[in-house]
DNA sequence: GGATGTGAAGTAGTTCACAGCC
DNA sequence: GGCTGTGAACTACTTCACATCC
């Protein structure tokens, strides 16, 4: 579980949440058989500044060549590493509604080092069936060891599967419910709140603003929180 | 469509991605008949310093009382202001596949002030056919007049759909798809990507780190952006 | 020549600490 | 007494500008 090791040393948060672009983009460079590219080309591609590219960049070590940019399969591979995609993850889902799917049956969604284990769900209609490979199981059974638990319940539910996954062993969640959930020290949790997202968005087009404003006028950079509790 | 107003100055991107929070924090114990609250408790429900949201809320003007803390309603009132809320914006959603589903059958997604006017996706299978009590339309018919654009299609198809929405007027996008679009100045386009907010965990599983260390571990104010174009 | 990597400067956001008001 | 609202200090992040190296 805990493979420590050499880490790089901590990046900071928005650098971290950059980093899976440029990963993106230096493969895509790759797939089409480009082999260097320089930090205003990502950046351009990324929208943000050169600059900001070469620091989050440089906070991996020195990846790029003065004079000639940096080789994309070393920036794919580097950023992986700072990621920990070397690593290897169990993901379970549970609720297997819209969202469920739309998340398991994607291409994009499980990176390199994360596999889906296991499908729960409360719901006996859809219990039994198979989605993406995987038949899904009651949430009453026992949950399977896993490391990441996404949850794609109703928020109602939230905090009764959150306790079951960490019960299960799970250390860090993906909640997409709209409820702050509580866990014990040492366990991550991220939010991701869709209504939220689209109240950002309407602020932005109400103040014809963005943090970014050239060319393209992106409304990067932005956040997630969480939500309230019962009601 | 433009309605300026007197709307409060600019508040910042932190900020403005915290309000959303607080007012369902306010809804939700006015719902439970509460109709104080302070920003000690506010805090604890969000997951940041009650500093934090006392700066928030002074952002929008003296909506406390020294001494009392702030009323629910007055609270979730002047949020809703400040985000919009009181503005009419007509949502389309392209691409109904799973996510477009949930997007449509969540209760918590559209906000008072959002109004889902169209759906449209490509495939023959779904055009016509009811979903949350709309008509899916073909991609190919005129788009109808609308605000804000929810694209939930694959990346390939990302930046033709963002070009029909724009060409029919919309000036605000939110992007589920892996790819950043080009659009002409002005308009907003906020990204969410799945796959990002699943590394940012996976990061955070690895350095035992989270923004916040309090009982909570929360993964908090984490971000979002975009994708490469292309592959 | 050209692009990286980085000290230094600038800007934005958070936290402290307390005055002000109920 | 208690909690808001805010100047001041602090911390974090970004941008500038340039020395460094291929």
């Amino acid at each position: 579980m805990a493979t420590p090791r050499l880490r790089t040393r901590k990046l900071s948060e928005p650098t971290i949440s950059r980093l899976p672009v440029y990963q993106r983009i230096a493969e895509g460079w790759l797939a089409r058989g480009i082999n260097r590219i320089d930090s205003k080309q990502i950046g351009e591609l990324a929208g943000v500044t050169a600059t900001t590219v070469r620091r989050d960049l440089a906070g991996l070590g020195s990846l790029g060549t003065r004079g000639a940019g940096y080789d994309t399969s070393v920036l794919s591979e580097r950023i992986g590493d700072a990621l920990g995609h070397d690593l290897h993850y169990d993901v379970v889902v549970v609720g297997v509604g819209n969202l469920g799917r739309a998340l398991v049956n994607s291409a994009h969604f499980l990176i390199r080092g994360a596999q889906l284990v296991a499908l729960y769900d409360a719901d006996p209609a859809v219990i039994g069936t198979e989605i993406g490979g995987h038949v899904v199981r009651s949430i009453n059974e026992p949950m399977v060891n896993a490391t990441v638990g996404v949850l794609c319940v109703p928020a109602s539910d939230a905090q009764a599967v959150c306790d079951l996954l960490v019960g299960a062993g799970v250390h860090a969640l993906l909640n997409f419910a709209p409820q702050v959930l509580n866990v014990p020290l040492g366990t991550a949790v991220h939010y991701v709140d869709f209504s939220i997202e689209l109240q950002i968005l309407m602020y932005h087009l109400n103040n014809g603003t963005g943090p970014l404003g050239g060319g393209v006028l992106h409304s990067l950079g932005i956040a997630r929180v969480n939500a309230t509790r019962g009601a």
